[in-house]
DNA sequence: AAATGGTTCAACCGCAATCAG
DNA sequence: CCTGATTGCGGTTGAACCATT
């Protein structure tokens, strides 16, 4: 047995205009009663509406926290942002606009932000731009990004994490077959696809097929033999970043921050180094930091140096570096010696000259794309890494029980090191693998990469998305990263 | 001044998810 | 657990307003 209809259509029940008076009904008997259920509502306001009418009304017109009057400039970057992320979800855009209606925001849209990203040849469907507007459109958007506060962009962010997880839209990424699952639409998703043009194609490493791994991970398995090492990690990085350095003829701003750097270092480590396992985070603020691996803010500890690189390079040999022969080139010719006086964490200073204008522990400028000098953004970032003669070994025991190999010599780092905040970031983690869990010497990567939106670096990923899904298309094709999706 | 066309936005409609009896 | 009310949401409508002819 169900209810009592809500409006019963026998009675005449007021539509259309609502008149001052029935406002000031409406209004005072919410202040009065709260409007509790809204069915019984006109009744006790003493109004001949439906109570989906008078929902609406307060809700959209009445309610004493809107901000009514001309969208800010703030706002309208903030809603074409957000439109293009969330697409015709005005409840969601409006969840970021707390003052403002679903209702108001659909009707501006549609009325003014919509004529004006065409005008400036932006589709307002697909946020792409055309040829013809790109100019006005590259020199529109960095002040986008600059305009929005970090708290914004977070919650963009967050806007966009919950546009990727429930979004089955036309967008297509790493799977003909998965168009609709999250994982399809998991920033990893677009990590990958920006590391496969900025780093695969670039350097052309042999990687075997992707797959996407869950939700919020995705995989590779690299089919190819793991390169030997050639150098020390820190020679490496130096020569890699000459090859690849910060990727500014890519669109993805995400290659062009410190944050993306760093991550690329990381994957420079994967390719060129031997290493088993690897761990890239989004670093806590310097405070924090210092809280939990008792190092200064900006430079890694020697004792956190001493566990990246010990092991490494003094197991390595610099002939052969099969698939990166840029950087093993680069290593011999500049005559690589394992005592050449850089210590490992010089490399990672952010004074350092090793690695050129690397911004990797160094707050970025304001206007960065990466975002604001504030401490707590994601321009820190630390690295962990461990070499366990090529054998397997995959994280220690993480706080709040990640997947974990006992035999994993970083069990051996004292519990202070994980940073109960930090498990949760964002992170991404290389292993080698076999099929039966024994890993060869050789052969077998497994790359997976799992991130959240937790981690303020994703957020500056948020601008370059119109732009990434002119991508889309390419990068479906791409038989790499289609023919092994199961 | 009237007609016409375009714009704005409050309000409505219908659907789907959620909730309550 | 089922049924139907309630709520929330996005799409659409249409009256009011404005600009142009």
């Amino acid at each position: 047995m169900g209810r009592a209809p809500c409006c019963d259509e026998k009675l005449s029940l007021k539509k259309g205009p609502w008149t001052p008076d029935e406002d000031q009904k409406l209004v005072a008997y919410i202040q009065e009663h709260g409007h509790g259920s809204w069915r019984a509502l006109p009744e006790k306001a003493g109004l001949a509406r439906c109570g989906k009418s008078c929902r609406l009304r307060w809700t959209n017109y009445l309610r004493p926290d809107i901000k009514r009057g001309r969208f800010s400039h703030e706002e309208d970057q903030m809603i074409i942002q957000l439109h293009a992320i969330l697409g015709n979800r005005w409840s969601a855009i409006a969840g970021h606009l707390p003052q403002r209606t679903d209702n108001e925001i659909k009707n501006y849209w549609n009325t003014h932000l919509k004529k004006r990203l065409a005008h400036r040849g932006i589709d307002p469907v697909s946020h792409k731009t055309s040829s013809a507007g790109l100019a006005l459109a590259s020199s529109w958007r960095p002040l986008v990004s600059t305009q929005l506060t970090h708290t914004t962009q977070w919650d963009c962010a967050l806007a966009e994490a919950e546009a990727r997880l429930s979004k089955t839209s036309s967008i297509k990424l790493l799977s003909k077959e998965s168009d609709t699952t999250p994982a399809a639409t998991h920033p990893s998703a677009y990590f990958m696809r920006s590391w496969k043009t900025g780093v695969e194609d670039t350097l052309k490493p042999q990687f075997g097929p992707v797959k996407l791994e869950s939700f919020s991970s995705v995989r590779i398995n690299c089919s190819t033999p793991i390169p030997k090492p050639v150098s020390r990690p820190s020679k490496i990085l130096q020569d890699w970043d000459s090859v690849l350095g910060p990727r500014h003829d890519l669109p993805n701003p995400f290659w062009q921050n410190s944050g993306a750097l760093a991550l690329t270092h990381a994957l420079k480590q994967f390719s060129v180094g031997r290493m088993n396992s690897f761990r890239v985070e989004p670093a806590a603020p310097p405070q924090a930091r210092s809280n939990s691996f008792g190092a200064s803010g900006e430079a890694m500890s020697s004792s956190l140096a001493e566990i990246m690189f010990t092991g490494i390079d003094h197991q390595r040999s610099p002939d052969s570096t099969p698939g990166f022969p840029a950087a093993a080139e680069a290593a011999r010719s500049d005559g690589f010696d394992l005592d050449d006086g850089v210590a490992p964490e010089d490399y990672f200073s952010p004074n350092s000259t090793l690695h050129g204008p690397d911004s990797d522990l160094t707050p970025s400028d304001s206007g960065s794309p990466c975002g604001s000098a504030d401490e707590s953004t994601s321009d820190y970032f630390e690295f962990a890494l461990h070499q366990q003669h090529g054998f397997f070994h995959s994280f220690p025991p993480l706080p709040g029980g990640a997947d974990h190999q006992d035999e994993s010599p970083m069990s051996t780092i004292p519990d202070t090191f994980w940073h109960e905040d930090q498990h949760d970031s964002g992170r991404l983690q290389i292993h080698n693998v076999a099929p039966d869990g024994v890993v060869p010497e050789s052969g077998g990567l497994e790359l997976i990469i799992p991130m959240d939106f937790s981690t303020a670096e994703f957020s500056h990923q948020f601008e370059s998305l119109c732009q990434e899904v002119e991508e889309e298309e390419p990068m479906q094709q791409d038989p790499a990263v289609c023919d092994n999706i199961p």
